[in-house]
DNA sequence: TAAAAATACTCCATAGGTATTTTAT
DNA sequence: ATAAAATACCTATGGAGTATTTTTA
């Protein structure tokens, strides 16, 4: 069976005459009369009883024109979707973040995003690297907005700005005065670490062996959950901490009481990119997403070069 | 759009295989491949996300994917219900019957027909003649058991008995101890007519003048809206009447003095025909009706010449 | 490297067209 | 006689096949 013929049952049954309905199908009547006698015959029924003066559907034929309404207009309504979802910009994109990153980054680009593009369902869930990984494998989210390269297999990645780690330290703190962080500053200092499961950790331990620090000299079992937390703990004094630069543009420099430099170490820094799966259809909404946020951002990240290149 | 393409999807979604799904659907895995890619090219958007290692449907693809399921679940039930409906002897039939034969034929054929074909729906209708014959150039009905021939055109007929006519007077009548009835009886009867429109009160009327009577003779403007009123009417007394011999096997000649006697009169009698248009297309149950009908008859009636013949 | 989907191409079934015939009023 | 559907026959689109390549985990 196919929804031709069905339409050109509906056709004959509103025009009653095989000649207008060929007409309003675009077709030639012999061809509409040809289709209509093969499916009377699949069928089985006589669905049209024909004389030359009249054309009348039969009591079965009836029933079934009723059907092939109902069958024909949902085919139609899934051209109807489909069309409505053509633009790669509308429709849901499922977006995961990092907490080091999501909490500063996105309310920079939510607002300019939903300007640019209203259609575009953002739906937002912050988890750590490892968890958004699994999850972009088992396509429960489309994109997530990373700090590390996506070494898995069938990933791929946009890269989208370098975020240099400034140290956070306590108003009244030795190192009060200074406008940047030296090597050797850091190495005297005393960190304070997020808990395990966060890229951040593992970057700034290896920023700071990079500096030619050794192990040691972070403050005890403090591993906080969250940089809310840790810059919490920095401002009652417990110590200092890197924190990625856009961390940096809330409150806490201004009224909490903590002081923010940026560091003098090469390797300070972190690359964020927009991670999905190499087969995402969608790639020119992720593209798109990734020029906004770049646009979008302060002047105390640099953003990366733009042409896209896999993995870093 | 093609239903079958739509039967792809569904499979590859139940699958998750392109290979599997192509087997569920009996054709090569390149096939449905290249149906699934016109089909998003058609829809303008990515149904499947595919590698070699997973197929995965995109969210927009879900979403068309479960109108597809319902759009080709109707499909098949158009085709189930067809299938239920390829036995001409199921559905309903549309029956007319004058009402001269209708109350005295019907009883008699209701019985075996509903045990023989027990799908059949006969949906009876009880009218004269002109008023049954537009009723089925109007499609309002299927057929119609006439005593007239078909002659309108698009008609056709199957001619079923013919039924002859017998006088009917009351008992102590002039004619009481007859076997059979004379010419020039005839003559004589004060006869009953039925109203206008009856076929029967012009069918008598011709009878009576081929026996050469003369017009008048009538009993006065007594014109019965019906045989049942008509007979009681003889059984009072007021006189006689024809009446066609199907009529004449209730209780009236038993119970309720009437007599009836067959007629010696060559052309008193009249052939009932199973009347439809030509283009009806169940003729099949049309013939087995007929069949049927003359199977059922008691033998105060003769079977037409089994042969359909086109008009009379 | 192996499994799977995509591509390249060939073939043929069938939808579609034009010209004509049949049919029924 | 006329209008309309059916038939005959040809064309061409596109669905389906086999063989092969590309992709990617």
């Amino acid at each position: 069976m196919n929804l031709r013929d069905l339409r050109y049952l509906i056709a004959v049954a509103e025009q009653r005459h095989f000649g207008r309905a060929a007409e309003a199908c675009h077709v030639s009547q012999p061809t509409l009369s040809a289709q209509l006698k093969k499916l009377e015959d699949y069928l089985g029924v006589t669905l049209i009883e024909r004389t030359n003066k009249r054309v009348a559907i039969t009591p079965i034929g009836e029933e079934i024109l009723e059907r092939a309404r109902e069958t024909v207009e949902q085919a139609d309504a899934i051209l109807q979707l489909a069309q409505s979802h053509r633009d790669p910009m509308s429709g849901p994109l499922r977006l995961g973040v990092i907490p080091t990153l999501g909490p500063y980054l996105m309310p920079l680009v939510l607002g300019p995003l939903r300007q640019r593009f209203p259609h575009l369902e953002l739906v937002l869930s912050e988890e750590v690297t490892d968890s958004l990984l699994r999850r972009l494998i088992e396509h429960e989210i489309d994109a997530a907005l990373l700090a590390t390269p996506a070494e898995e297999p069938g990933l791929d990645e946009l890269p989208l700005f370098e975020e240099p780690f400034w140290l956070a330290y306590p108003r009244g703190h030795a190192l009060e005065g200074a406008k940047r962080i030296a090597q050797s500053d850091l190495e005297q200092a005393d960190l304070l670490l997020l808990a395990d499961g966060h890229c951040l950790r593992d970057q700034v331990l290896k920023a700071c062996n990079q500096a030619g620090r050794g192990a040691g000299g972070e403050v005890g079992d403090l591993r906080a959950a969250s940089l809310e937390t840790i810059l919490q703990l920095v401002a009652a004094g417990y110590g200092c901490t890197l924190v990625p630069a856009l961390a940096m543009r809330g409150p806490w420099t201004t009224d909490m009481g903590v002081v923010a430099r940026p560091l003098d170490l090469p390797g300070g820094r972190r690359l964020v990119r927009l991670v999905h799966r190499q087969s995402f259809p969608r790639r020119a909404a992720l593209e798109a997403l990734a020029a906004l946020i770049v646009e979008t951002l302060p002047n105390t990240v640099t953003p990366a070069s733009s042409s896209p290149q896999r993995d870093a």
